[in-house]
DNA sequence: CCAATAGTTAAGTGTATGCTTAACTATCAA
DNA sequence: TTGATAGTTAAGCATACACTTAACTATTGG
């Protein structure tokens, strides 16, 4: 595999680990320092600067310190691009079952049909 | 960490791996053979019996053999609530910006406000 | 029957991940 | 100025991941 990590990947690995996505979680309602973060998570501060630098990376998280605390808040572009790919996944299978559909309908206009002819 | 895989981390996971997100793009038009995943995929055969192990671990992908040839097709329930944790947390920031919205043309009905009074 | 096809499984290897401890830096408050 | 707060960074460690090669098991067309 390339040593370049698309954004993709960088976003849905990010959203694997579920102690990120409880960080996740937490700055979906507003911003948070690190300590806040870190707060309900049974781990140490360094642990969680690690998992804040991995959200960060997939551009999930953006963050800036003024004084000696961090804030943190989400970056939904990047959130959004996930949601897309997904979204996108199901639309073409969708329209894949309803062609299909279609066809069955058109092949075979009622149940048990009696046969033609 | 504990060692149970909530359904969540094992979507995102696979998702996570570009390989396996071609596989996963493939099966949304439609059911494919392992080598016909294969055929676009520059490793070997063996690697991508794995990928699909772990496709299929996460509830994304399914298959079933006969015969030979084992045929794989996508498993929308498990996409869909992927698709359905990442919509929340945008909705409760959107909402969070509506509020803060709100909020703020509440306390300051127009740019540059003259000072009340 | 037998060779080609389609896939499976095990073992090994190098790299990445998720932590910990420990030592350190900056900021703020008394 | 000094101690507490808030975070950072490096090193180490165990486990997980993404492969490969190699040996193997079914199935099927001729």
């Amino acid at each position: 595999m390339l040593n370049y990590q698309a954004p993709l990947d960088l976003a849905f690995q990010a959203l694997a680990d579920p102690t990120r996505r409880i960080m996740v979680e937490r700055l979906s309602q507003g911003p948070a320092s690190v300590s806040e973060l870190a707060q309900p998570l049974d781990m140490t501060l360094s642990a969680v600067v690690q998992h804040l630098a991995v959200l960060e990376a997939s551009g999930l998280v953006r963050s800036e310190k003024v004084g000696r605390v961090r804030t943190c808040r989400i970056e939904p572009k990047a959130l959004h691009s996930a949601e897309r790919w997904i979204s996108e996944r199901r639309a073409s299978w969708e329209r894949r079952l309803d062609r299909l559909g279609a066809f069955l309908v058109e092949t075979e206009p009622t149940i048990k049909p009696r046969r033609k002819k």
